[in-house]
DNA sequence: CGAGGTTGATAACATCGTTATCACAACGTA
DNA sequence: TACGTTGTGATAACGATGTTATCAACCTCG
């Protein structure tokens, strides 16, 4: 069971799906988690679904349709690793979860989350709707500030401000760590809590 | 003049140009800039260079040769940006100076630095010998780290993890800048500057 | 039972990175 | 000078990609 709050401006594109539809879908995720961005074609996705291409364009009206998808999806599922915990009577410790369940999402589906960060499929730019619900993730994060900024235990801010500075941090560190810069020499978990701790005592 | 140190490892592919191949270069580097990393096709470098296809070839074994070329011209003009300003007496001040130079660089050349960062190129992946190469510029920020430190500006603590810390400060909150999120509803600026200021102040 | 509309499989098209072909120029040697 | 050799580079071809057109089969409904 998760504790993930209802979101806004759900995509509307995503809520109807035939049978086809949704094997397209798992098809182009497993595809994705397995053979990486680049065997994310239309022949090889409606080939691992089992249908012919034509229905990628009937239902999702082409490539990016489904990318779409995956992307709006991983924001969805980020957004739930990031609410897996109850919340507590401790905001600061909540916070501690929400930082754990973002890098645990993020090391967990490194080509999902490089499909949702990077431009790792060409030519795809997530439409506004899509946008604007990647964004909402920002809420989740900033309604958990606002929370310990009423409790005291944080110093009263811009919660946006202040959300927008927390996610950087993790996405940063996350972000370096995933592209192996110097992975012999760097001990990145270490560095994403060194990163994180810093961040919420400066804000405390 | 710029006071950027000689870099250890500078690809010995990078050396020896003739004009065609340099020509090509600039080529592509303009045409990444001008129309994106979609317009980086080799018929495309080549018909702006004024030279055929097989030029790409036969000088850089192809269109992943040209973009590890772009790739480690990059991260030597982040390493610039990021040593611009000369040495002062005051170790803090060339720190922020140097995370300054770093948001201008991203800034000012945002489609190299997505070619830098994310994967926007179809299955490129730079050499290992482009990889370390990138990775020295994490060696000169923990230079001016250890400066500081043994001036007893900064608490003591292995420089080199330190400056994974702040690199990744940096690339999250510029990271995020680039790709929009919020656009309206935040000051990335001044989230960069928040970020970069807690960080060093987390450090001292 | 049959006409109309929809669906989807097949094939074609433009473009991509890459490779093969091959004409032509430059060089060394008799 | 004349000829063989070598290598460079422009052109064309190949496989694969996203996309679109074609067209036969099927379902719906009167």
């Amino acid at each position: 069971m998760t504790f993930a709050t209802s979101r806004p401006h759900y995509p509307a594109a995503m809520a109807q799906l035939d049978s086809v539809g949704s094997t397209l879908l798992r098809a182009a995720s497993d595809l994705l988690a397995a053979e990486g961005p680049a065997a994310l074609t239309v022949r090889g996705i409606a080939n691992a679904a089992g249908v012919s291409t034509m229905n990628v364009y009937s239902r999702f009206g082409g490539k990016d349709g489904v990318v779409e998808h995956l992307f709006v999806e991983g924001f969805r599922r980020l957004g739930e690793a990031m609410s897996s915990t109850p919340p507590s009577d401790d905001p600061i410790a909540d916070l501690r979860a929400c930082g754990l369940g973002y890098r645990r999402f993020a090391i967990g589906n490194q080509t999902l989350y490089s499909v949702m960060f990077d431009r790792v499929v060409p030519d795809f730019r997530p439409s506004p709707e899509a946008q604007v619900f990647a964004g909402t993730t920002l809420d989740l994060l900033a309604k958990r500030l606002q929370r310990a900024m009423t409790a005291g235990l944080l110093k009263s801010a811009d919660p946006l401000h202040t959300a927008a500075l927390v996610w950087a941090t993790c996405h940063g560190v996350v972000s370096l760590e995933l592209k192996q810069v110097k992975p012999s020499a760097i001990d990145w978990p270490a560095v994403y809590d060194d990163a994180t701790s810093m961040i919420i005592k400066g804000l405390t």
